[in-house]
DNA sequence: CGCTATCATGATAGCGCTACCATTCCTTTT
DNA sequence: AAAAGGAATGGTAGCGCTATCATGATAGCG
């Protein structure tokens, strides 16, 4: 018997899901000037586009996006890869690629390393099986096998944070001279006795850098720069507990740099709970410019670094890129800003 | 002339990307084994699946999710819809869902609606188009269009947040039960004028549930519950301008109830800066729990809530719906704890 | 030994959409 | 008037993968 008589007919539709075909029937053109209707409208005429928009709002459809992506190797999703979200100032940034990749109509696909260089890789290899459109993740520093997938990949990006010479773009600051920057007002408000406190500083580089930059400028000055790493995560609890660590090490302790306003508010409500006074006793300065430093007694000394901004810029210019435009600057410096608040 | 001369053969993949194809001819098998050995591992045998992982590692095969996605019509992508970034909370419930999902081979498709159910129903669209896995969405209410949508939607929907029916699955706490629970709180702390301060608490209208059950239990003692709305979102700066507000228009007020930890710390704080005694002059409580709320003098009285927590039970449940287990219940109690310290 | 049950594998046919090329019907140009 | 260009539309053939069914090989059974 030959094999040319398919009794029953495969059937792997499940859903009763509206197609384009089904749209394109109703409103009386063929599937492909449904589609043109819908994504490309100023390549159909007024007549058909109408009726496709009104066949679309009769039926409710809804556009498989899989399908599309999977047909046009184009996916309107912006993978964004962040070490943390407990820490607020990833999240300051994703707000800002959020509010404005969204209203180009890009979806956001959202990866958290803990940290971990290898999870990052995991996460660029699945976020790039979703054939994104661009790729946003914190950070210059990647893992080998990491770094020789994104340079192989074709589309744009986008490393925010720090400031560098990345794998494509680059939005960010420099925590070098951060670092520098509060080092040197610290210097002259007189302090000689300067601690840098981080956490964890193998992971959160990044206040490696700026304790870099600490570190720099009092050497220039002939001083030393004692630096307490502590073993957990920055937050007010841990920058509490720091204080007694750091007054207990080095007990001429005039001034602390800590690597975030976190570890700096927590010490801060910490001394004033041991009836220790700011500046008086132990001057406290921190990062970040976080709005609780400004609603503490005193003021946080701080250094203002513009998160959601730096997302906003971070999305602008990949959307410049996504949409065909050159791009003439690859690195964007986002700046930062000393403030200075009593605490110093 | 006949059309049967294809001369020029359509071509069409662009990229150089490896196919499965090309690792299925690596290793020998048929493109389906090399599917197989990748997604059913235990479907295939030993020989082959190593065969077939040995030529994925070496021709750096990256699996083409999207294509998988439209042949199966399952993505493992879980879109979760939150409100707003800006408020922590949410924050640390996407946390909670994050790690537990990827864990699992997950990934978070992220939208923002602002406080917006319009915007809500649009991203729910979209993310239908994605063909996701399951839905995650903060609170019960949507607007008629998006309840529509949801309810003929055959994957599993988690609502978030707030304890209640909702179309499918349900993980939160009785934010009006939160409410009583401070006010008679204060009550038994002897406080007989009492203003409940919230933002936007037709945006926030869980914090408008918490103040239905405040004013319940005051209305219940014979008390009047003043209601000092904001204007502003939630945040330090807020509560520490509603503080002057409320006492011009409520200069007796004993104690102030506000809708979370950002306002009453703002508040809190305020307070000492202008020499006002806390709870002496003034009361002061909050909710949420925020670690803040520990680290000001005198420690925030507030209602702890299990963010994270509620993030992870939700994932669990969804995760044990999507591997085909029942579900017994539907609706699942976080609870919360309150948590008294100087500040009433 | 024939019969069914189980396992491993493969051929085929889509999933729903869009890129690519071809066609038709105008309008413009020289 | 013929040639050239442009706008709107459609036919066809995939995108890369997996569901479905079919097949052959092996095991289990009385």
């Amino acid at each position: 018997m030959s094999k040319d008589s398919p009794a029953t007919v495969k059937q792997r539709r499940n859903s009763d899901q509206v197609t384009l075909s089904q749209v394109a029937q109703a409103a009386g053109v063929s599937p492909i000037t449904a589609s043109r209707a819908l994504n490309h409208p100023d390549k159909v005429s007024e007549n058909a586009r109408r009726n496709v928009l009104e066949a679309v709002e009769r039926l409710g459809y809804v556009p498989n996006l899989v399908a599309g992506s999977l047909a046009s190797s184009r996916s309107r999703l912006i993978a964004v890869i962040v070490p943390s979200l407990i820490n607020t100032v990833f999240v300051e940034v994703i707000k800002g690629l959020q509010e404005t990749l969204e209203a180009e109509g890009y979806q956001i696909l959202l990866g958290n390393t803990d940290y971990d260089l290898d999870r990052e890789y995991q996460l660029v290899r699945t976020f790039f099986g979703w054939s994104c459109s661009a790729l946003v993740t914190a950070g210059l520093r990647h893992n080998q096998a990491c770094h020789t997938l994104l340079a192989n990949w074709d589309h744009p990006i986008m490393e925010v944070m720090e400031l560098g010479k990345g794998m494509d773009l680059n939005v960010g600051l420099d925590h070098v001279a951060a670092g520098r920057c509060m080092a040197s007002h610290l210097i002259d408000r007189g302090y000689r006795h300067i601690v840098y406190v981080g956490a964890r500083l193998t992971q959160d580089y990044r206040a490696g850098m700026r304790y870099e930059g600490h570190r720099e400028v009092l050497q220039a000055q002939g001083i030393e720069a004692p630096l307490v790493e502590l073993d957990t995560l920055g937050s007010l609890q841990a920058g509490a507990e720091s204080l007694t660590q750091v007054l207990a090490q080095h007990p001429h302790t005039q001034a602390i740099h800590f690597a975030n306003d976190d570890l700096a508010a927590g010490a801060l409500l910490a001394a004033q709970r041991q009836g220790l006074s700011v500046p008086g006793d132990i001057a406290i300065a921190g990062f970040n410019g976080l709005p609780l430093g400004q609603h503490v007694t005193p003021q946080l000394t701080t250094i203002l670094s513009p998160r959601e901004e730096m997302g906003r810029l971070a999305a602008k210019e990949l959307i410049r890129r996504l949409s065909g435009k050159n791009v003439y600057r690859r690195q964007h410096d986002v700046g930062f800003t000393l403030q200075t608040g009593g605490s110093t």
